[in-house]
DNA sequence: AACATAATTGATACCCAAAATCAATATGGC
DNA sequence: GCCATATTGATTTTGGGTATCAATTATGTT
């Protein structure tokens, strides 16, 4: 009953990585006062596996030994907690991706759907400041860059 | 039982630059081969007649005499040329915004909603930049600040 | 370790935004 | 003005997402 995460295909690492980031979250919600369930790690963990957004309907069918409703719950506490927010691409579909909490800057590839995260962010000064011109007092921000990665523009 | 939208005080204004842009994307639409019809001016026009971020069924329901689907269809067609963006605000409703073509930075004021247009976007070259950094070649972007707006810091 | 309490789960039913259908109508080129 | 065709709109259908509620499970306490 256990699903099988082969998706990354060649590389064998452990995935400690993923792992810690699954432990991480769950820490975070147990000390919110949420509860550590093997439903609740099997979604965080299967959303933790993908590589790009996915759909709340992708996930479920990931885990198909989790409930429909289980798993739309997970994704939505995981959202209303900062773990994970909700990404409108050019597709038109709504889709969910892991992120640290209150970051919101993505490089989204449209060739191959890749997603990565654009960690140093020298914009929010110039944003604050373009924002102050406009006389608003920028509390935050959303950031999507669409264009190729980089194996997709080397092919 | 008739919502009340007398929300724009005062202003008597004929509203000149609201019917130029209905002309310019109706002008538009014309060149891609699509009619220019009273129901799809009427959404048009009530789109740019919001002065903030719209769901479906808030333009349904300011044109009772427009049937529902050609709302959403005069909706999606917008979208799909360009002349408007969905928006995925804080309250996780999805929103309709007019927008130039390929402009998609907003200010979005959390406390009345307003939103409004970042014009100068000195962040294109940065953004360019870091995305390179990333291995990605950058083809676009979308931004939203969140924040309060200049009326609501008054308040 | 067993208990009590309260959160969580999941099968199902339900809701509603959005799209599909299709006959009737309006548009634009001729 | 005519015709081919895009568009409209009343209606039906779809499907993503949520509410329900009995059964189950996690956590703190003893």
């Amino acid at each position: 009953m256990v699903p099988n995460f082969t998706k990354h295909s060649g590389h064998e690492h452990p995935k400690p990585r993923s792992a810690a980031v699954v432990d991480n979250i769950v820490a975070h919600l147990s000390a919110l006062g949420y509860r550590d369930t093997e439903p609740r790690r099997l979604v965080i963990s299967a959303a933790a596996a993908k590589d790009r957004p996915f759909t709340a309907e992708e996930l479920c069918a990931s885990l198909p030994c989790v409930g429909r409703a289980t798993v739309y719950r997970g994704l939505r506490l995981l959202v209303e907690t900062g773990h994970a927010c909700r990404v409108l691409l050019e597709d038109h579909e709504l889709r969910y991706q892991l992120s640290q909490p209150g970051h919101r800057h993505h490089l989204l590839c449209g060739v191959c759907g890749a997603s990565a995260h654009l960690d140093r962010c020298d914009t929010e000064d110039i944003l604050r400041e373009a924002a102050a011109a406009a006389g608003f007092r920028m509390s935050g921000h959303w950031l999507e860059v669409y264009g190729e990665c980089g194996e997709c523009v080397a092919d």
